[in-house]
DNA sequence: TCGTCACGTGATGATTTCGTGATGAATTGC
DNA sequence: GCAATTCATCACGAAATCATCACGTGACGA
């Protein structure tokens, strides 16, 4: 799928080699070769992220690329940052890594290596901007035996697709984002229903009920949804209990 | 802040200097010498993802770090991992980062760039956690072998996870917050129940009583909530006192 | 118009947690 | 040593919380 890259290199040869590259596997590349013209370029929408990861280098003209990365930190902590650049001593790898960049590549570089890490960058950035409401792009989520498409709103549990409505989907999705975490009711209706919605906190219960009688084995001890008593409820990422005896009524506290 | 890191590393040396180092650096880590242990330590029987970050060699007894990352990402596609072996060459990189590790750090290391770049993937890995919205972001609570979680809701000992009502899970993380202070009765009704809270003092006795079941190996003898006579209750200081045999560390019998 | 489906609410029974009293053990002060 | 506190431990009923079912409503399409 196409992600939107903007690659800072001043050196003509590295920016030509790269943005072809880029292009080359798929991504929509553009291409600036000092620092201002790189912040120009990253804040002149702001509707959103304009792109889903810089490659920064770090010597430039007009702006440093470490004042780059700064700058764009104070704004935005979520786009990637790759700086590629020939500071490869130690202090400056881990101050470009402190200062925000998700990885660091000197320069001269493998050129496989370097997209490979461009392809891992994307994939754990991509993963991050599912919020909750979904975007189209979005690779499946998978937790185990479930595998939950936020983009086609479907759910598959070991293989076979399940049929959910629209606020167990909400709710499983939202779930399946924040493994372990534990939701209170409260937080589920403003997150699932909307913050405008007023009705009862045991509302939720129903919709777990529900839920759980479509995504386990045997709801009355779910695999995924669990109850934490007086908080909410906690979405388990507990895959390897794949079903070595499930159901089996073996009581073994 | 506190992540729990896996150390995957048969090499006794690096294995302790990495352990030391990322406890050093105020995480908890575990360190486990073979793939299958890697395997089952990820999925022993618990909630959420165990770990924040997997630090993962490769070439390992009883189970290839690439079989084991794929097996991790064949249930999990959230948890990060990071590659750290001697297999240096291009294709063996760019292997790694395809089948879903996030970073890759060749042998020999520069302990401070390895340091930095687990931060930087920690800082990723909880955005991620957090996504767009603004859930998580509180980093679990280590003291030693105990590991609590507020977000999560849920505690750890010796990497087992601890079923807790909610007054014990209020008592324990109130008392790891303040190690060392010796609470009164009267300090702690007021805290964990509520100031209009009126009943007996020593309706907290069987509170911590129940506490120390659940998580002291030998209630008699506290390790971690001692009784201070005629006043109350107090969170051992000495958190690093993590217990002789079941440690994190690796399989020194 | 009717049937179907998703959803919210109420009611009921089951489960878990909580507070209290009672009793025995440990500690302190004399 | 001995009495007086103070604490640990257990059991039990009350209260809080949760699971489950049934029903009514409104939306939507046949």
């Amino acid at each position: 799928m196409a992600y939107r890259i903007l690659c800072v290199e001043d050196n003509p040869e590295i920016g030509k080699l790269l943005s072809e590259q880029l292009i080359n596997a798929g991504h929509a590349c553009d291409w600036v070769t000092d620092g201002e013209a790189a912040l120009t370029a990253l804040y002149r929408d702001t509707t959103g992220p304009r792109y889903d990861l810089v490659m920064l280098d770090l010597m430039l003209p007009r702006m440093d690329g470490l004042e780059v990365c700064r700058r764009l930190r104070r704004r935005d902590s979520l786009t990637p940052v790759l700086m590629v650049t020939a500071k490869a001593a130690t202090r400056d790898v881990v101050e470009g890594l402190e200062i925000g960049a998700d990885d660091y590549v000197t320069k001269p570089f493998q050129l496989p290596i370097l997209l490979a890490r461009v392809q891992a960058l994307l994939r754990r950035g991509q993963q991050r901007a599912s919020g909750d409401d979904d975007i189209g792009g979005t690779p499946p989520l998978v937790c185990g035996p479930l595998v939950i498409d936020t983009d086609q709103h479907r759910v598959e549990l070991d293989g076979e697709p399940v049929q959910l409505t629209g606020k167990e989907f909400a709710l499983l999705s939202l779930f399946a984002r924040h493994p372990g975490h534990s939701f209170c009711r409260g937080e589920l209706l403003d997150r699932v229903w909307g913050e405008e919605f007023n009705g009862y906190d045991h509302t939720v219960n129903t919709h777990i009920n529900r839920l759980r009688n479509k995504i386990e084995a045997d709801p009355a001890r779910p695999r995924f949804i669990e109850t934490v008593w007086g908080v909410g409820y906690r979405f388990t990422s507990r895959c390897d209990a794949a079903s070595p005896d499930a159901g089996v009524g073996g009581e073994s506290p």
